[in-house]
DNA sequence: TTATCTGTAATATTTTTTATTACAGTACAA
DNA sequence: TTGTACTGTAATAAAAAATATTACAGATAA
């Protein structure tokens, strides 16, 4: 399973998205049920990406500046995996000795990056909007 | 990142492809550069399922029994992963006062679903010929 | 000027993954 | 018929990754 970092940022970003006003971490923590340093981290990324912004200070706290409607799940997940090869799996140097053993890496790159373009194209056709009005029904 | 299970069977079911008799359990370690132990458990699966069949004792070992053109990915992917809710992420409670807290469950749930689906479709256009053929050329 | 936020680093704890050890059961081959 | 080389699996240990905690500097509103 992977770790919980994408289930993060799609729980955050669809309580901004039905929150008016600005929220504060530790808020948003209590809903997820988790650390707020962890809730901080992923909004330090989706600020940078621009989705959010945040208010320091006394009754600061951090606001959607995005519209949901064009925030998709493959942009989420772009901003929590980018680059990391989800699928490719194994660590260790396999034996280049043998046939396989050489080609295994290249292979299995070769195999997430088919499946990860697959995995963001069926991702875009979700956005936080179409998530948040679901749950209103 | 996915744990290594996944990479783990397909180069099993790749090495065994490329051989023709008998090979052991921890010659196909030596490939992967990994714990026999750990080769012998996907085995136990990919024997559940038909793939391969075992022969015990001296000059014993693992051969292929299923078409490697038959064998596609998500096959193999089923195996190792079937019903784990991969994308799913977060096994917190989430605060359930909260309209999100509430419906995350649910709407992770469904996420994974979608993009299993997809993820299953794109595996199925790669067999272990395809793979073991790739390399050859 | 105090209380309440964000931002981030450092560290600790927990969980998951991987490796190791051990040994029973099987079968070939000398 | 006995030694050797396998599979199969359980139990445990070690390593790595994920998550939580603590701490504190900096910002800002009241």
């Amino acid at each position: 399973m992977l770790n919980s970092r994408f289930a993060i940022q799609i729980h955050i970003v669809s309580l901004l998205a039905i929150s008016e006003e600005y929220i504060t971490s530790e808020f948003i923590a209590s809903s997820i049920n988790c650390n707020a340093v962890l809730v901080r981290k992923e909004l330090s990324l989706l600020k940078k990406a621009g989705l959010v912004t945040t208010q320091e200070g006394n009754n600061g706290g951090i606001k959607l500046i995005k519209n949901p409607r064009k925030i998709y799940l493959d942009e989420l997940f772009t901003i929590t995996y980018d680059g990391a090869e989800l699928f490719a799996g194994n660590k260790n140097t396999p034996n280049p000795l043998c046939t396989i053993g050489r080609n295994i890496n290249l292979m299995m790159s070769g195999i997430n990056g088919r499946v990860e373009a697959g995995l963001l194209k069926e991702l875009h056709r979700t956005s936080i909007a179409d998530l948040v009005s679901d749950l209103k029904k």
